[in-house]
DNA sequence: ATCGGTCCCGATAACGGTAACAGGAACGAT
DNA sequence: ATCGTTCCTGTTACCGTTATCGGGACCGAT
C-alpha cells in the first residue's frame, strides 16, 4: 500500500538534509550525537530501508557476486552452490544466479554481459570443464577485467582456480585397493571429455604403474556418470576382464548401477570383487554393501571460491593493486566401508 | 582496463543526444532510420552494455526475482531451484538467491528486506513449512505488498501457493500396496513438524481407512528423512508389528536405509515385505530391489512458481489490478518397480 | 578584534539510465 | 502566407543514493 519510503522522506521527517541521513546510515563520524539519535529514531519509525540499487549506482560496488553454474539437478553442483551461498551470506554479499542450460554451452558472452550489466563485483564460474568449453572463456576473461574465480578446471596461468585434486582421489582409491591385495583392478571412468574423468583415470593408471602393474585397454570402460551406464560398463568389463578382483568407479551413481548388477549375478562384493566409488553421496553408506568411496568436500570448494573472490575484490577496492593469480587445491579423502575390505577383521 | 562505456559515450560518438541512444536501445518508433542505423553501429563498435542497475532505478522494475530457499544440499530443493532457474531464464528474469541457514529460521524480515532493497519485482518462498515457521510470514507478507509465491505449504487464503499434492501421493502409494493384496501396511513418516510428512501420512491413513483397515499406533514410526533414521525406524516397526507385509516410507532415502536392513536380516523384498518410497531419486531405480516410489515433479513445481509470479508482476505493471490469490496443485505419480510387486508376472 | 581550527551540516553534482515535454523541420491543406 | 500535422530530436527533470565542497557556528589563541 504505502509508497516506498526514501531517504528524503526520512530527511523531511527528521528536519535535516538527506545528506545527513546518508551520513547516519553509513556511520560517518561527522554527525552530532543528538542529530544522529533523532535520525535513527525516524528511520525506525518509518522502517526506512535504503535502496541497494541506488547505492550500487552511486558507489560503484553492488556487494553482489555473479554465480554461473550448470547441472543443478545433480547433487554435486548443488552442494557446491550450498557452499557458495553460505560463505557469501557470511561475508555480506548477495548472489545473482545464472544456470547454464547444459554443460556444453558456448554462449558464454551474453551470460557474462548479463551479470556485468547488473554490476556484480565478481563472478564465480562453477561449470565443469568439458571438451573445449573453457577455451573461449580464458580469452573473454582477459578482455573483461572483472574479478573471476573458476572452479574445477585444469590449471591455467593468469586465472584464479579452486579445484579438488581428482587425480589424487583416483590414486587414493586405487592404492587402497592395492593394499587390500588386489592386483587386477578395473576402472569405470566418467565421460573422458570431462576434465575430472581424465584426472581420476590418470590417478588410477599411475597408481597401478607404480605397483608394477600395466594398465590394459580392456581393463576399463567409459560411462556417462549415470547408474545405467555404470551397470552397462560393469557388464562389459566383467566379460572382457574376468579375472578382475576389484574396480574403481568414477562416481557413486555408476557404482550403484554396478552393485545392482552384482546383486543380480550373485557376485560377492567385496570378496569376489572389491568396489570403490567417488563422491560420497549421502546414500552410499546405505548401499549394499556400504560403499567405500572418495569424499570431496564440495561445500568447502564453493566456500573457498567465495572467500577468494571477495579477497580479490576488496584488494582491488582498497589498494587498486591486482593480486597474483593462483590455484588452490583441495584434497579429497578416502572413506573406507565394507565394499572394499577383503578380509573383515571381525 | 578500459572504463565502462556509458550511454553518453555512445551519444557523443554518434553525434546525438543520450536520449536518442536510449530510444534506439529500447526500440522506440520515433527515431529516423538512418540515425538508428548509425547509433546501432556505434553501440556495437564500443560494445556498449546498458547498466541494468541504472535502468532498475529509473523505471521501477528490475526484472529480477528473489528466491528464498533452504536445504540446498538436499536433492529436493535443488531440483526445485533447477526448475526456477530454467523458467526465469525463459521469461527473461534474473534471480537473486538467498539460502536460509536452516529450515527453522525465524529471521524472515531481514531477508525480505534484503531482497526488497535490491528492487526485486517479486519473491518466491521455497522453504518447506515446518512447525510455525510460516505463521509470522503470512502477516509480514500482507504488510509488504510485494508479489510473492509460496511453495509447498498448507493452504491459506490470500496467498499464491504452488504445491505438490502430498496427500494424494500417500494415498496412491498405499492404494497400490492394497491392490497387491497387502493388508498389514506400515508407514515410516518424515518429521511430523513438516507439513509434507503430515500430508503423506494422512494419505496412508485414509487409504487404509477406506479399505476397512484401522491404523494403529504401532504400525508407524517417525523418521527424520535420513537413511539412518529409516533403518532405525524399520527395525523398530519390525519388532512392534511383526505381521507387516508392506511398508510405505515417506522418502527414498529412508527407504534405502530400510532396504539395507532387509539385506542384512535376509528379509525378502517384496515377497516378505513390499516397499514403496517417495521422491523418485535418480538412484532409486538402482536400489536392490529397484524401488517403487512416488514421483513428484519438482522442476515443474519451481517452473510453475516462476510463471505464476511473473504473471502477477506483469498484471500489476500493466493493469494496476491485483489478481485473485489461488492455489495450484501438482499431482504426483506412482512409479512401479520390483520392490512392491508381490507376484511377478514373469 | 582577528585568526585558525574543529565540528556540523546543507547545497550541489555525480552515478547511468528513462520519462515528459518542447521545439524545429518538412509537408500538405487551407 | 498561415496553420496544423507528423516526424524526429534535444533539453530538462527524476529515480535514490553517495561524494565533494563550502560555509556557519563555536572555540581558544594571539
Amino acid at each position: 500500500m504505502s509508497k516506498k519510503v526514501t531517504i528524503k522522506d526520512v530527511a523531511a521527517a527528521a528536519g535535516v538534509s538527506h545528506q545527513t541521513v546518508s551520513r547516519v546510515m553509513n556511520d560517518r563520524p561527522d554527525v552530532a550525537k543528538e542529530t544522529r539519535r533523532r535520525v535513527w529514531q525516524v528511520i525506525e519509525e518509518l522502517n526506512y530501508q535504503p535502496s541497494a540499487i541506488a547505492r550500487s549506482l552511486s558507489r560503484q560496488y553492488s556487494y553482489t557476486l555473479g554465480v554461473v553454474i550448470a547441472g543443478l539437478k545433480y547433487i554435486g553442483p548443488s552442494r557446491t552452490l550450498n557452499g557458495i551461498t553460505e560463505q557469501s551470506e557470511e561475508l555480506g554479499y548477495g548472489l545473482l544466479l545464472k544456470e547454464l542450460p547444459s554443460f556444453n554451452t558456448n554462449d558464454i558472452k551474453p551470460i557474462l554481459n548479463f551479470l556485468i550489466s547488473r554490476q556484480v563485483d565478481g563472478i564465480i564460474w562453477a561449470v565443469s570443464e568439458i571438451g573445449e568449453n573453457h577455451e573461449h572463456l580464458q580469452q573473454l576473461h582477459k578482455e573483461l577485467s572483472i574479478p573471476m574465480v573458476f572452479l574445477t578446471m585444469s590449471n591455467r596461468d593468469d586465472m584464479f582456480i579452486v579445484a579438488v585434486d581428482n587425480y589424487l582421489g583416483g590414486r587414493k582409491a586405487t592404492e587402497h585397493l592395492l593394499e587390500q591385495g588386489c592386483r587386477n583392478i578395473g576402472h569405470i571412468s566418467g565421460p573422458l571429455r570431462w576434465w575430472e574423468s581424465r584426472q581420476r583415470k590418470s590417478g588410477w593408471h599411475d597408481a597401478l604403474l607404480e605397483a608394477g602393474i600395466s594398465e590394459e585397454e580392456h581393463h576399463w570402460e567409459e560411462g556417462d556418470w549415470s547408474s545405467a551406464s555404470g551397470q552397462q560398463a560393469m557388464a562389459q568389463i566383467l566379460k572382457n576382464f574376468p579375472q578382475m578382483d576389484a574396480v574403481f568407479i568414477a562416481n557413486d551413481q555408476m557404482a550403484l548401477g554396478a552393485l545392482q548388477l552384482t546383486c543380480q549375478d550373485e557376485i560377492k562384493v567385496p570378496d569376489d570383487i572389491a568396489v570403490v566409488g567417488f563422491d560420497n553421496l549421502p546414500e552410499s553408506q546405505y548401499f549394499w554393501p556400504p560403499l567405500t568411496t572418495v569424499r570431496q568436500n564440495l561445500r568447502q570448494l564453493g566456500g573457498t571460491a567465495v572467500s577468494e573472490l571477495v579477497r580479490i575484490i576488496e584488494a582491488i577496492r582498497l589498494d587498486q593493486e591486482v593480486l597474483q593469480p593462483q590455484v588452490i587445491t583441495l584434497c579429497p579423502e578416502l572413506v573406507v566401508r565394507k565394499s572394499s575390505i577383503k578380509n573383515p577383521s571381525v
